[in-house]
DNA sequence: CGCCACTTTGAATTAGCTCAAATTCCGTGG
DNA sequence: CCACGGAATTTGAGCTAATTCAAAGTGGCG
């Protein structure tokens, strides 16, 4: 624990956007379908009310900065995101990554200024509203507020359950749990969730999950020894989850209660 | 770390919701007024446009509990009330505290269930709307959409700061600085922030801290002997916090760099 | 080809945990 | 009023998971 040492400010690789927003083909293309629809739904809802702004932007552009005066909020169309707080006395933390159809700058609105640095990961699309007028859209579609309801409701339970892995769980079930946690997020986009390409270093992953790099390092080679997960590249990014099941099964097995194999 | 040890969910002792709600009387009046009048006006604007249903919840009382359908949104008018997050295989955790003013529910929005239990600490003042009612009411009152978000709003950004204390502050300084927002929420909301009745055990404040409840009584104790905070009662339940900076100090020299004393 | 950032792995250290025992507190009932 | 019992707290001692420090390996890019 104790994030001081590696600062994780450091922009990574560029990526195609299209690796991140590409839907699944395979066999089950229903359940994928209906999960990518959900986005593209709420994502037409909002162009269809809304005058939007869209923009490209590329790993280590910043959306927003703490303290910068709040007036947006922003989707995701494509693309991954990070989001990192700050503290006074210049402690960084990674408390959030985003995907597609996630909504960025919520924290803005109590105080009138964003809290915390949202920074692109890799290449992805921006769609940006400004609050007011999406407040005033909402008044003419109340869908709409529905919506933007779900979005916060969604990210105050996702806060809750990092909380509860980082103080519930030991350091290798949180990384297998971090692995399972966005695997479901991308399945939950439609699209697929047996592979994911770790757009963050080894200190950034440390982190946000309350470990130092190190450790995630040596958390990361147990599950590959485990054969829970496969790297497909030399540069170990490119994770294969054979079984997404068997990540549960594993952060099951380093919170049981040491097996008196006997 | 991991809390699976003590189980947290046992009912405190009733406190007379006199002592949580009751205004400061002391020299600096306006501020402590402008603070308390500012969940006053609010409170104000939700029964003017609502049929707010009010209740009196005690300690050990359930507000609400995961799984269970989502209707509510809570007001707190008065009291103490903690949030409960339940893992499927079994595992509690306490990601949050709420008082005067808070709202409690917002997790429930996007399932259309709770996704949590929330539980009276002592006792105190509940109020209710239903959501759909307080959307409508939105809808002619657009201030009351503005106080809506910014409680999700602080909710968010409260959640991040709690990860982020969690993730990079050694266990003593977690402490400390979870009795600096303490004072510090007491502080917003006009009541004195000097003394600080905990109404938890020290096994809920280590869950809440991520850490084992030795590990609190410990750093308590040495709160105690460096005379940042004194204990009032024979039961060190009640923290007297002579200057609220020299927590702040404490935390500061907690992750200073070893100092090489010569 | 060489540099630089990232990653892995090992070895030693330590913060915080587990286990244990003593103490205190508080409610209850005699 | 006092004795009793259970729950919470404190404190000590040893242990362990995760950290720190160090070194070697690797990959990507100019």
């Amino acid at each position: 624990m104790l994030n001081t040492a590696t600062p994780i400010t450091a922009p990574t690789l560029v990526r195609a956007m299209a690796a991140n927003a590409a839907p699944v083909s395979t066999v089950d293309t229903t359940a994928h379908e209906r999960a990518s629809q959900h986005v593209a739904d709420t994502l037409k809802l909002l162009s269809d009310q809304l005058a939007l702004q869209r923009r490209v932007a590329h790993a280590g552009d910043v959306i927003y900065q703490a303290g910068e005066r709040f007036s947006h909020l922003y989707i995701l169309n494509a693309g991954f995101f990070k989001i990192v707080n700050l503290s006074p006395d210049g402690r960084e933390q990674l408390v959030g990554l985003k995907f597609r159809g996630d909504w960025l700058g919520f924290d803005g609105i109590a105080n009138g200024q964003y809290a915390c640095d949202a920074v692109a990961m890799d290449t992805g699309e921006i769609w940006s509203v400004r609050y007011d007028a999406l407040l005033a859209a909402c008044a003419v579609r109340p869908q709409l507020l529905q919506v933007l309801h779900a979005a916060m409701s969604r990210e105050i339970a996702r806060d809750r359950d990092s909380l509860m892995s980082v103080c519930t769980l030991p350091a290798d079930a949180r990384v297998a749990d971090f692995l399972r946690y966005w695997a479901e997020s991308l399945a939950k986009r439609g699209l697929r969730a047996d592979q994911i390409t770790l757009r963050m270093t080894r200190a950034e992953i440390g982190n946000y999950l309350g470990m130092t790099l190190e450790t995630v390092s040596r958390a990361l080679s147990k599950l590959v020894r485990e054969e829970v997960i496969v790297f497909l590249d030399k540069g170990r990014r490119e994770v294969h989850i054979p079984d997404v099941g068997a990540l549960s099964v594993f952060v099951q097995r380093c919170i049981a209660p040491a097996v008196t194999l006997q």
